[in-house]
DNA sequence: AATAAATACTAATAAGCGTTAGTTTTGCAA
DNA sequence: TTGCAAAACTAACGCTTATTAGTATTTATT
């Protein structure tokens, strides 16, 4: 009958959100039951329903909360006038900053979003190809301005977004390297190689 | 009353597997249920224990069947008397060209290995540490070398191999690129940048 | 054709799931 | 201190799950 601890800044549900994020992240969204989230929180099951909707729901804000970061950012960038190299910089540090800031949920909306309903998944997925093809009309912009080589513009992206996205392996590294050091080695890697 | 229709060679297991794997890939291992895996075979689900140990034996054989061919190809590579950079290209392309071929088994394992038991998860993590240690020693030999640059060898492995472990997402394009090309692009990228 | 082994079936079990209903307790406002 | 809303509780539902037991059927061998 303990009641949930709010943090200084967030309500109830925040809190619930965080938990359930920190778990899916661990254990995966199928894996984690409502009953193991409550117990984070020293509450039963059902307790939760107070504060949220239904489980699904839960994955949905977190998934959707994600993708709203990184499109917002993306708008950003866009709009900016800066040269492709610059956009592509700012654009890979933006996802190492995610990754070491908001770990778990980006986590879990890189790898459970499969598990949201249709409708949420169609959606999903129509938001991730935006920024996919924004993300190759930045690498279009450089090649046409002679500042990359051509190589195929899709493939490159792949393997940037591949490149930070797998950034979650960081996790059992997160203490060997500081974000300054890390953020310097991959946008060196990722726009001039690492052969000399 | 079906039988399970065996192909040319394989056995009985062997198409279970196969399935298993196709599945585990498109629902994950927590949502797939036996039933639903029986189903592609039109048998029922307690047959399938004619052939198997559990769900659990599925997964565990996918994972480290992954992880063995992985490891047997670095020892290869680790034996050989190439340049590193030959070693770093050679393994990256060996990378792309699992996920071509063995598509739903290296997704399988690289997604769901969290769902194993324990024991297992423990084992797997020992290999995939070990893994990750001769990859780095192969970038250590290229710096000694003055191959490479002296970025941090460790952020180096984590970047190349969330690239290509991250070729995943290839699955949406795969007819668009064939696999030399996307080879030769991400050989490219990952060793000499994409600046000119 | 008879026998044995492999492999399918049906029926059932125990456990766990998300969720609902109905009730009690808590904490704040008057 | 009383009253009301928020939020906790217990009990239970209906469903799905992996798995087992026991039995029938198919296939291969003699």
């Amino acid at each position: 009958m303990a009641k949930i601890k709010t943090l200084a800044n967030g309500s109830k549900k925040d809190v619930i959100l965080k938990n359930a994020s920190a778990l899916f992240r661990k254990k995966g969204f199928k894996a984690t039951s409502l009953r193991e989230l409550a117990e984070t929180m020293d509450i039963e099951a059902p307790s939760l329903y107070n504060h949220i909707d239904s489980k699904a729901a839960l994955l949905e804000e977190i998934c959707f909360g994600v993708a709203k970061d990184f499109t917002e950012y993306m708008n950003l960038i866009i709009g900016s006038k800066e040269s492709a190299v610059d956009k592509l910089s700012k654009l890979i540090r933006f996802h190492i900053q995610k990754i070491y800031t908001d770990f778990d949920n980006v986590f879990v909306s890189n790898h459970e979003w499969k598990q949201l309903s249709k409708k949420q998944l169609v959606e999903f997925l129509i938001q991730r190809k935006a920024y996919e093809n924004a993300f190759v009309e930045i690498i279009n912009e450089g090649v046409k301005k002679k500042l990359f080589k051509t190589l195929h513009p899709q493939i490159t992206v792949l393997t940037i977004l591949s490149a930070v996205r797998g950034l979650e392996f960081l996790h059992s590294h997160k203490n060997e390297f500081s974000i300054e050091i890390l953020e310097e080695n991959m946008v060196q890697h990722l726009l001039t190689g690492i052969i000399k």
